[in-house]
DNA sequence: ATAATTTCTATAATTTTGGTAGAAAAAGTC
DNA sequence: GACTTTTTCTACCAAAATTATAGAAATTAT
């Protein structure tokens, strides 16, 4: 169906929870858990993800927490999004040619790797930061 | 993973071949299966999902076979895509904010309503007769 | 009637998603 | 050094989605 799952939607949303007390303190598992309203259990295995991509830094054990490695304006929603989801080609063949015969020659693997990269570089173009100082307003409907 | 599914690659693969046929003769779900190398049994129940949609026309029995109900030029890949793998947005709370209390507050929603919205667009810009014309030289590597 | 062809219903294997449970590892505090 | 806090790892599991297969029914041309 074409969805971001849970992976990527708590991830993000943990991040923008670190994020927020960038430069003050270190952020508790619990508390991201708590503000977001997102089981402790189930985080616990999300947010390694986002450190062994090297975009947080954890201290275990008492005052312990999540740091950024970085600030927030230099952290894109690419790195972000593509540590939790995995690459981001919409189709095997887009990343690994191999997969099938017909790459070289098939019309629509061109297509599904230009979404791909268009996908790409719009998540590349917003930071962190930029995430933070959004306002949201819900305007105009999707369609 | 974010990933386009079989029923989406197969469906547009199978559109190619009766959009290349248009104009001439019916094709049947037997060639495209066979052409595409596809197996028969599963695109028999891809394929009548682009006709509910309105994209093709069926005609049963002898002689029968599948033909665009409009030119090439007039069928986006918006239509294609959507009706293979159902409504494109990102993540549920998009396209029906009632699913989740913090919609109209939420920083990251607005990032993946704007990506599904990049994504649409894209799509919609692309006619199958476009796809049909495409050259397709493999140049640059994904990144 | 018969042959060709699409379409529908039912079933099933495999993979992915979305978790839970519990223990181990690390670090600060008393 | 024991204790508490906190992250991390391993194992497991249920539900849902994906990727099919089988067979029969419906439709149409000859």
């Amino acid at each position: 169906m074409i969805k971001v799952s849970t992976k990527g939607r708590y991830g993000l949303r943990a991040m923008l929870e670190i994020a927020k007390n960038h430069g003050k303190r270190a952020v508790l598992l619990k508390d991201i858990a708590k503000n977001q309203g997102i089981s402790e259990k189930y985080l616990s295995h999300i947010i390694p993800q986002l450190r062994s991509h090297g975009l947080i830094k954890a201290n275990r054990g008492a005052k312990g927490g999540y740091m950024l490695t970085r600030p927030p304006n230099k952290i894109t929603l690419r790195e972000i999004v593509e540590a939790l989801e995995g690459p981001l080609w919409l189709v095997e063949c887009v990343g690994a040619p191999d997969v099938c015969p017909m790459s070289n020659s098939c019309k629509t693997r061109n297509i599904w790797k230009r979404l791909s990269q268009v996908l790409l570089k719009e998540l590349e173009n917003i930071s962190l930061a930029d995430l933070l100082k959004a306002e949201v307003k819900d305007g105009e409907n999707y369609q």
